[in-house]
DNA sequence: CCCTTGACTATCT
DNA sequence: GAGATAGCCAAGG
C-alpha cells in the first residue's frame, strides 16, 4: 500500500460508509466530501480495497446513472440493490431522491 | 521516463 | 440529449 492510499482510502471508506440507505453520492462528491478533490477516478479503486463490505453501490455517476455497463451483471446487481432501498428509475437515470422521511412519499412517491 | 488504464467530469457540438 | 473532447491523477507495465 503506498501512503496516499493510506490516507485516502480510509477517508473514502468513511464518506462510503456514511451514506444513508435510499440515497446516492456521486464519484466526485465523495472525493470531495473525503477532503481529495478531483480525484473522482480513484474512488473506486479506494472501495475496491476496503476490509469491510461498504454500501458501495450508493456511488453513481454525476449524471446520475450507475457507471458499469447497462446491462451488464454488474449494473444489474447494482440497481436491484438500489431498488430495494427505495431508489426509482427513469430509464437508467436515478429520479432524485425520496427525502425518505414521510411514509406518504415513501409509498406514493415523489411529488 | 512514457504510455495506458480506469466503477470520472465538465463542456462543447 | 447523445457523442466527442479535453482535463483529471494514481498505478502499473
Amino acid at each position: 500500500m503506498t501512503k496516499f492510499q493510506q490516507s485516502f482510502d480510509q477517508k473514502v471508506w468513511q464518506v462510503v460508509a456514511s451514506i444513508p440507505s435510499g440515497q446516492v453520492m456521486g464519484y466526485g462528491e465523495v472525493a470531495r466530501a473525503a477532503g481529495f478533490p478531483r480525484y473522482s477516478r480513484m474512488v473506486s479503486g479506494a472501495m475496491s480495497r476496503s476490509p469491510e463490505p461498504l454500501p458501495w453501490y450508493r456511488v453513481v455517476r454525476s449524471d446520475r446513472t450507475l457507471a458499469f455497463e447497462a446491462g451488464s451483471e454488474e449494473y444489474r446487481e447494482q440497481a436491484q440493490l438500489l431498488k430495494q432501498e427505495g431508489v426509482r428509475f427513469e430509464g437508467n437515470k436515478i429520479i432524485e431522491q425520496p427525502r425518505g422521511d414521510n411514509l406518504d412519499e415513501i409509498l406514493w412517491g415523489p411529488q
